[in-house]
DNA sequence: CGTCCAATTGACGAGACTCAAGCCAGGTGG
DNA sequence: CCACCTGGCTTGAGTCTCGTCAATTGGACG
């Protein structure tokens, strides 16, 4: 389960596989080449282990270069709410960089490769790089709004629009990524982490994602979740989907 | 209910009476020099006023001078859910000024006053005043965090220990801008915006608040709810309580 | 004195939880 | 190669939390 993550050289970021998505803006050279000398090397973790824990003081602050994961925290009798998860461009760690201490914890749900990044620069990306510094606080609003979603589905929806939206929103999520490239739309995750992010218990889950199954909105496959008609996730969820406009990544 | 906030030259940040606080961090006279000149007015809003509307393109960004509100969402068919609370010293309308459009409503639960502050010269604030581009940063920051909790509260925790939490929450964010002087400690809220926040019925709500009045932790009031016990609410939330370092202030 | 809003209360039903088994695939060790 | 184990999914039964409906109270206000 937990397992220390693995240092290396990395990519440099000039050939960053992340930044010629159409999802993200366009970048200057000069930001290209400060992030660059911010960047201080990559850490790579398999699944399921443990990247960040609540209580930690994490020294640098992050960027997911690829793979997923998600962000949580837990009652002290084990009882365990999913906050959000986390995804190619993401940036992780920035409350701890900022306020110190963690607050939650992030597991990886696959292989997950971190940008590491120098906390000491980030006083100089603040100096120097105003645009950069503006794209952090977009990145924090960003989450915001997408926990401001969340929490409008765990208080005010149904268990069935509640799961349909989970669902569509990790799809979407991923798509915009093009994380389905490989002609698989496969969410992996298990049943035990989307009862953890909805509130639910696991037999209740169970019982709610049957019936989006039996009206062929999806099927739970090997290793997750499996979308067929994302549509009809949107339609029971009565959610307008993701409207994402192009995106920073630092 | 909807009523057009009146504008007003206002105080100068010079005088700001939020800043000697002990709650928030000490301020640079060039920073107040530079807040003073961002800052274009003040806003007055009546009780129950709508301050902000989901779908606006707010023009302006805004700090809480003084007074109550708070931050929610609606389902088309009207369920509604309320994410936070904001109250002097937040920040009103980033997400609006960072990305366009607003993707929640505000509301006032007691007379406010905003400071306005221009949107144009966010720009120069990034480019000239680094520290506070960085306290922007960490105001977005806190207010996931805030957000986190929140979703814990609603996702795992029981109706009576999610009581609790919230008006534990609600008194401490409080306490600590020191809004009990006057020896009162009523939170200006109806019962139906506990149930709103928390996710659940405005009868079951009524009846778990009347558990804890039947504990002797609280009382319901003329206009909000009195708390008797602090200690006694965080300890049926099973929560360590409010932990905040010195904040900025914008 | 009526009206309105918020709080309250009781009755009843639906949705969600817990408990308890069973199933199935993949991995491990003999 | 097979027996065993484990983790994740499935299912049924019984219980309880919480939601809905409906009616009442009580104070504030005109």
């Amino acid at each position: 389960m937990i397992t220390e993550g693995k240092f290396s050289k990395g990519t440099p970021c000039k050939e960053c596989p992340l930044r010629p998505l159409p999802l993200f803006r366009s970048f200057e050279a000069e930001e290209i080449a400060f992030v660059s000398r911010f960047k201080i090397g990559e850490l790579v973790f398999d699944s399921n282990a443990m990247i960040l824990a609540e209580g930690e003081e994490s020294e640098h602050l992050f960027t997911v270069l690829s793979g997923w994961g998600f962000r949580y925290k837990m009652l002290d009798d084990g009882r365990r709410q999913i906050m959000n998860y986390v995804m190619p461009g993401d940036i992780v760690g920035l409350q701890g960089t900022l306020m110190g201490e963690m607050q939650h914890s992030i597991e990886s749900l696959s292989p997950v490769v971190l940008c590491v990044f120098q906390r000491s620069k980030l006083a100089e990306l603040y100096r120097c790089h105003p645009e950069l510094a503006y794209d952090l606080t977009w990145i924090a609003a960003r989450e915001e709004r997408m926990l401001d979603e969340n929490l409008l589905s765990i208080g005010r929806r149904s268990a069935l629009e509640r799961a349909a939206y989970l669902i569509a929103f990790l799809y979407q999520r991923a798509a915009s990524l093009e994380l389905f490239r490989s002609g698989w739309s496969v969410i992996p995750i298990t049943q035990q982490h989307v009862a953890d992010t909805l509130g639910l218990s696991l037999v209740h889950t169970n019982k709610t994602l049957k019936k989006l199954a039996a009206r062929g909105l999806l099927r739970w496959a090997e290793k997750g979740c499996d979308v067929h008609d994302i549509d009809g996730l949107l339609a029971v969820a009565g959610w307008d989907g993701l409207c994402e406009p192009k995106r920073p990544l630092i």
